[in-house]
DNA sequence: CGTTTTTGACCAGCGC
DNA sequence: GCGCTGGTCAAAAACG
């Protein structure tokens, strides 16, 4: 009953991983800048490569996680890059069951896409059983509307791998969602959706915290990124979309980060002069981050990040 | 080879 | 209790 194709098939795909992105340089250490991109996905599978280079690409940066802290730590971010930037926070509109609020930004073009691809999925019946899930009432989650700015990077401080993603009653837009990939443990969660009343606005909504440090250096391993394409590659792919499955809501890890990596170690640097003027509790402030994390394990004998580093579990 | 994305199946929560 | 819906799992394929 799942994915019914759709000509409003559309495919976000997040760049989270801020720090090594060409969005977010030294002087964007924080990420939180929140680019937008829309990818769009051609139907033809994608095992093949000039398929592939046929899909559009719209990317969606889908930004940090906002919370008051964050608010006011994006007052001294840079955002004058060469990608488009959240205007930051309009509206802050807390939630009715005080677990939930809502940061609104203004609105902005966007594009959608689709993708095809070749049968996934799990055999039927072979299935362990799963931990009983929290009451989804009860969960802390922040939400928040981002524009969906085209030919932007986006950037977010958090590596977030995606780990489904399902059509949304009354929505013609699928909804994706994330988990946090720099450690296992970390419960942190991310939605992202497209509003139906405003297609140029993604609402991601941010679930439980992350359970350690930033990433601020990123190992480069296979698959771990995946090409993200220039905006000129958007097209009008969206109405080509035939069979497909239909819409793809993901977001990728990358974000064109490997054009700033240092290849060398595998990690990105960071500018470790912001950690100066910004401690690193400011820093993790950002971003949902579990209160009682002990920051100094985070760091090196020189002082340089360590956490960030993708762990394997 | 290790990672990600895709996507159908499975399952729990919720409303009726 | 039942059905709908959303959230998660996990196999397969892609990617570097």
């Amino acid at each position: 009953m799942m994915m019914e194709s759709s000509s409003n098939d559309w495919d976000l795909e997040a760049v989270v991983r801020s720090c090594g992105t060409a969005a977010c340089s030294s002087s964007s250490l924080l990420g939180a800048v929140d680019h937008h991109q829309l990818r769009r996905q051609a139907p033809a599978p994608r095992h093949n490569k000039q398929d592939e280079e046929a899909r559009s690409a719209d990317e969606l940066l889908v930004g940090q996680p906002v919370r008051p802290a964050t608010l006011r730590d994006l007052d001294y971010l840079n955002l004058d890059h060469r990608h488009h930037q959240l205007q930051l926070p309009i509206s802050i509109t807390p939630a009715s069951d005080g677990h939930e609020m809502l940061i609104s930004f203004p609105a902005a073009a966007s594009t959608s896409g689709q993708q095809s691809r070749k049968q996934a999925g799990r055999k039927p019946g072979v299935r362990a059983p799963r931990p009983k899930r929290s009451k989804k009432s009860q969960l802390k989650k922040v939400v928040c509307e981002v524009p969906a700015t085209d030919g932007g990077v986006s950037t977010d401080l958090w590596a977030w791998r995606k780990y489904g993603q399902k059509p949304i009653k009354g929505s013609p837009y699928p909804r994706g969602y994330y988990k946090c990939s720099s450690l296992k443990a970390c419960m942190a969660r991310k939605l992202v959706e497209r509003s139906p009343e405003k297609p140029g606005v993604l609402i991601v909504t941010y679930i439980a915290d992350h359970c350690h440090a930033v990433p601020t250096m990123i190992n480069s391993l296979a698959g771990t990124t995946r090409h993200n394409k220039p905006p000129d590659d958007i097209s009008d792919d969206r109405h080509s979309n035939s069979n497909q499955s239909d819409d793809a809501s993901s977001m990728t890890v990358d974000g064109g980060a490997s054009a700033d990596r240092d290849d060398d170690n595998g990690l990105w640097p960071v500018d470790m002069s912001l950690l100066d003027e910004y401690p690193l509790e400011d820093l993790l402030l950002g971003a949902p981050f579990d209160d009682n994390v002990d920051l100094s394990s985070f760091e090196d004998e020189q002082g340089g990040l360590l956490l960030g580093r993708r762990l394997s579990l």
